[in-house]
DNA sequence: CCTACCGATCGGTAGG
DNA sequence: CCTACCGATCGGTAGG
């Protein structure tokens, strides 16, 4: 009688790894490559049900992995809150980086208002958009100690718009003082991710919803005044 | 010996309550007050906490009660979210048609959308304003029946908005198209219930933040253009 | 990264 | 509206 599983057992023929190969090969999965994968399917359920309804397990769920695994990455579900909120906000600022290099050197505040404006739109509602609206909308569930990590990006992310703002202001081009205008603006574009609805497919309502492109310009319609 | 408590029998000299009268005076407080209770307090512990991060323990606790009796009141925790979210409603339409009837018969499309966007500041900024926050950031929390008996108050709130913004529009006051305009001001005025704090005291700090009026000034001057 | 588990807590209920 | 309770689920951990 044989106890043993014969699967458990090396059989003789079975081709070798070369030797003094490591344990991984190239195309095997590393560590940084789940982590990831954990920020990316948190982000999306914290979204779709915020972070207080979502659970560790249905985030291991969504990645393929037992419902403790999470936490050999993370050490908690509130990290795993701030992980995705500091990746959300360090992609968010380097895009607007770009952005703003992409410009030419003289141009005018309005238009680099734009290009801000266009990119922000981008950021709450293009691809890979779960991060910025978790932290918007989940803000009082991270730590102190994240936060403050979140809110120095967040800070360098908004300093970019002072100048514009400041400039459009002193030209008549904006009709509110910069402080309290940058406050109503990132209101009003913070808040398409609530109602807005990508288009998709070429049917008439999708035609009739608006891109990217065209909510910028109806924001920049909206907030500023013509200056000829 | 006595098992039976004395004062579980009636003592002869205790003054008889007048006969006929039912068992409630007019000073006990009713079943009514109690729910109302109940509503207040979740109202504002949803709003600190979100609903998923409240309990019904804490609901309880807060308006001294214990953990099961809440549930005297209401069927579920979902159904005490349906309530205050249909109270908020129900009273912010009531303000703000209020507000609407105290405006002089003749006045300009632009006095008629001062005082909205006022109403509105009061609705989400001012005393007892948890309410309409819970509904804005807790949309996702309350089911499909209560959700659709709630939009259709939401319909007629921002249906008063409607003719206002398309005079203005029409005038060249309003630089964007009306349905994205009113999308985009709900937005920039709804935000301000992440950053608004009320002054308070007399401190420079206190006398250097908006009032209501304030804010609702630099609002208009955002959207609004001059027509002269 | 899985197995197996823990203590705490949660929404909700029966019976009074 | 309270007492006493239930079954389910939760974030997290020890040990491998």
């Amino acid at each position: 009688m044989s106890l043993a599983d014969p699967e458990l057992l090396p059989a003789a023929d079975v081709p070798r790894r070369p030797r003094g190969r490591p344990r991984k090969t190239a195309d095997e999965r590393d560590d940084g490559n789940r982590r990831q994968e954990l920020i990316n399917g948190a982000a999306r359920l914290f979204r779709q049900q915020g972070f207080a309804g979502t659970t560790t397990r249905d985030i291991a769920a969504a990645v393929g992995m037992r419902s403790g695994s999470p936490f050999y990455h993370f050490e908690s579900k509130e990290a795993l809150l701030g992980a995705v909120m500091l990746e959300g906000m360090r992609g968010a600022l380097q895009r607007q980086q770009a952005a703003l290099a992409l410009l030419p050197a003289k141009v005018c505040a309005r238009e680099r208002l734009r290009a801000l404006v266009r990119n922000h739109f981008d950021v709450l509602l293009g691809p890979d958009s779960d991060f910025i609206p978790v932290m918007l909308y989940e803000w009082r569930s991270v730590n102190p100690a994240q936060r403050s990590e979140i809110n120095r990006l967040k800070d360098r992310y908004e300093a970019d718009w002072v100048p514009e703002l400041q400039a459009l202001h002193a030209q008549g081009a904006l009709g509110s003082e910069p402080v309290l205008a940058r406050l109503m603006i990132f209101g009003a574009l913070n808040w398409s991710a609530q109602w807005y609805v990508p288009p998709s497919g070429r049917s008439a309502k999708a035609r009739a919803r608006a891109s990217l492109d065209e909510l910028t310009t109806s924001a920049l319609q909206l907030f500023l005044k013509e200056t000829t």
